[in-house]
DNA sequence: CCAGAAATAAGGAAACACCCTATTGTTTTT
DNA sequence: AAAAACAATAGGGTGTTTCCTTATTTCTGG
């Protein structure tokens, strides 16, 4: 039976290489393409594809949350995180929403044909290189206390997002209401929290988890 | 006569993509790939293509310094800039290099087909968006002069490179040997002629003209 | 229910950064 | 050749941030 397929990237050229490529296959079945978030779940209620190849930086919304979504809608579809981004963060997050599948774009074409084929078959599908940090991190116990460990709480993100977004203490503090003092420990706790070290890897930080875009 | 085109990007599928695009139409020949600007200016020499569609943000080598190399040793190339970047610096820096084309990752097949055309033909193709920022600097009167009148003097951009790789001014200061006011007015200097109000913008400017990279 | 852990808040002292001003040597303009 | 602009240096004063420490409240597991 022929797969069906659906593409989201928020790059036409690249969806339409691919779906030029995956239309090579006669067991796949390209239905769809959308270039958000937003659009994949819409596409993916309409046409009810049975493999969605997410990225997951994309203006609107991100391949992350769009794959919660279509999951909890739609638990039998199977998404497979296409990206160009080795972060250990968004392996995470989209292992935690689900997906079945993790590549990258600088995979092969061969490569991709059999993870779609394994995900359909419901079997997991991770590139070597995913499966060294989710390995890396599940020797090093790291799997999913750590995550917690270094959670911050809800006024330490709210001090975050306003000191990435370029605020310094004493704008925060006077933004809510209370001493410079405790804007500092904040920010030190989320320091040591993170282990960072300085404002620009805080900054690197922020943009690596989308916190804030280089715009 | 056939059109010899050179692919240059780092991922693999995008390239795999592109190229099964390509070789639908009977006047194009993808002749070969690279996967970052070194690879390009290897393949560049020993293939000799018409046209090279060229990545910018790319390991190894960026698009840019490929470009000027590329085109020192042969100027008759095209070079297409082929980027998902709507950065002005990035534009600016290929247009001054002497591609011929620019052009985003969300264009059409049909367009880059137009683009390729063009540039064998040796007539400048910009994407609207690319005009746009080109135009509009050009009206503003940025064209060249205040590129230099902003441009950061050598000690400037010694101390920028140290502020954003995460030192603080009295480390910078210890480094370079002179007091912490010198480096604190430099400081004050390179924000002023950048326009930025922060060191949070500080190391985004730094992070879109790839002076640090998001590691 | 209560002990211990987080979260939240802040004080004092020291380090740090910012604003304005200024000197000196080097270019560029007129 | 004189005037103007720029580059590199730095001091004084002031405001900001950090470091270390302490205190109150809130949450959580046995």
């Amino acid at each position: 039976m022929e797969t069906k397929v659906l593409i989201v990237d928020d790059h036409r050229l690249f969806r339409e290489g691919l779906k030029n490529l995956l239309q090579k296959s006669d067991d796949i079945n390209v239905v769809g393409e959308a270039e958000n978030g937003m659009q994949a779940i819409e596409k993916s209620k309409a046409l009810k594809p049975d493999v969605i190849l997410m990225d997951i930086v994309m203006p609107e919304m991100n391949g992350i949350h769009s794959a919660q979504h279509i999951l909890r809608e739609n638990p039998h579809a199977k998404v497979i995180g296409l990206t160009m981004h080795n972060e250990k963060y968004f392996i995470k997050e989209m292992l935690k929403s689900g997906v079945y599948g993790y590549l990258f774009k600088d995979c092969s074409y061969t490569q991709l044909i059999d993870a779609i084929e394994s995900v359909q078959k419901g079997k997991k599908y991770l590139s070597s290189e995913t499966t060294n940090v989710v390995v890396s991190d599940y020797v090093n116990g790291l799997s999913s206390n750590s995550n917690d460990k270094n959670h911050l709480s809800e006024r330490e993100e709210e001090v975050f997002k306003l000191l990435v977004n370029g605020y310094t203490i004493s704008e925060i503090s006077n933004m809510l209401f209370v001493s410079v003092k405790t804007i500092g420990t904040h920010k030190k706790n989320i320091m040591k929290k993170l282990g960072l070290k300085n404002m620009t890897e805080l900054i690197k930080y922020a943009l690596k988890n989308e916190l804030i875009t280089l715009t």
